[in-house]
RNA sequence: CGCGGGGUAGAGCAGUUCGGUAGCUCGUCGGGCUCAUAACCCGGAGGUCGUCGGUUCAAAUCCGGCCCCCGCAA
């Protein structure tokens, strides 16, 4: 069957990476165009271009589906499966018809919960327990197509959505794996989504950031993990401007003003938030800094209570 | 050539403006105090100051090249 593969960041290079190692015939890989990025402005690859280009894959890398140029060029690759994921860019329903198997995607929720560009971060920012990757096919609206198969696993209380993601690439890949094999066999069920369920994950920004400690420690937790890798929860304390990488709730209580820096303990810096609660800010990284313990860092910038 | 900060003891920082004995906090090692402690007191060890070259009687400090780390922006 020939396949050709969609996708732009780390979870979809996983993907990729295992079909390849089941010896699915993928003969082209669609990824969105190098980007100027980073310091320096330097022209950067996709994580998937960069593992196509090593086995010797094709790779495509259109700016835009309206182009008939691009509607031609896919159809002479005569493709029988299109897998996708995570690949940033959305199909045109012309597109989508000229596999004959269809196009599937990889999605990293349990659709119809959280359709969007950010699932895994905002299952974390929903104080989610569970959460897990959908196979669906694909359709002209943004993950609302039938769902072929659900893989779920909870959510560490701890974890952060970078250490998710992570997960959910391998649980993705085999996923991605076993249901190009099921579509190959003809043993694929479909399942439409139920609409009146839907929830979604919009991308995120820098908005979402800023810490406000009038809100509780659990949300506070959350949206410090749920934000990394990017944007991070940032707050200011004592003056300073910082990323916040890792907080951990305390038993005590405080009847001080939210955002009030407590004390410099061995574990960090303790500041209250609302309901009373206390949190100890345990990882940040300051402008211009490494990321390092909060210990460390007011080790060489004392802070006065 | 997108903008900017930085590399000094195991960790985090000061010192660089204006060249002249390597400093602080923590950790570590040894000793002391205490019913006790992640507390306190005393003492010690530990640094080619990122790297290469230049200027100088003398360079962490001034000049030039290179390497590496990070923030913004995208």
């Amino acid at each position: 069957m020939n396949i050709i593969f969609m996708g732009t960041p780390e979870i979809a290079a996983t993907c990729l990476k295992k079909m390849l190692n089941a010896n699915l015939s993928v003969t082209a890989v669609y990824t969105k165009p190098d980007t100027p990025k980073n310091r320096g402005m330097k022209l950067a690859m996709s994580p998937v271009k960069e593992l196509a280009l090593e086995h010797g894959i094709p790779v495509y890398q259109p700016l835009s589906f309206k182009d008939d140029a691009v509607y031609d060029e896919m159809l002479a690759l005569k493709p029988d499966l299109v897998v996708t994921v995570a690949y940033g860019k959305i199909l045109p329903q012309r597109f989508l018809d000229i596999p004959q198997h269809g196009c599937i995607n990889m999605h990293a929720s349990i659709l119809p919960k959280l359709r969007g560009a950010g699932p895994v971060q905002w299952a974390i920012l929903n104080h989610e327990t569970e959460t897990g990757v959908t196979a669906m096919y694909m359709s002209a609206g943004m993950d609302e197509g039938d769902i072929i198969e659900i893989r779920r696993t909870p959510i560490d209380p701890m974890e952060t959505s970078d250490e998710l993601m992570a997960r959910l690439a391998l649980i993705a890949a085999d996923l991605a794996v076993d249901t190009v094999q099921n579509i190959q066999n003809g043993t694929v069920t479909r399942t439409p989504q139920d609409a009146s369920l839907a929830t979604y994950a919009p991308m995120l920004s820098r908005e979402l950031s800023p810490i406000d400690w009038t809100q509780c420690a659990r949300f506070i937790t959350d949206q410090v993990r749920g934000l990394q890798p990017w944007p991070c929860a940032t707050a200011v304390l004592g003056g300073t401007a910082f990323k916040i990488f890792r907080v951990e709730t305390e038993e005590k209580k405080t009847d001080k003003t939210p955002g009030t820096i407590l004390a410099l303990t061995k574990k960090g810096l303790e500041v209250a938030c609302g309901d009373g609660e206390v949190v100890t800010v345990t990882q940040l990284q300051a402008e211009g800094k490494k990321r390092m313990p909060a210990v460390d860092y007011f080790r060489g910038h004392p802070i006065s209570l």
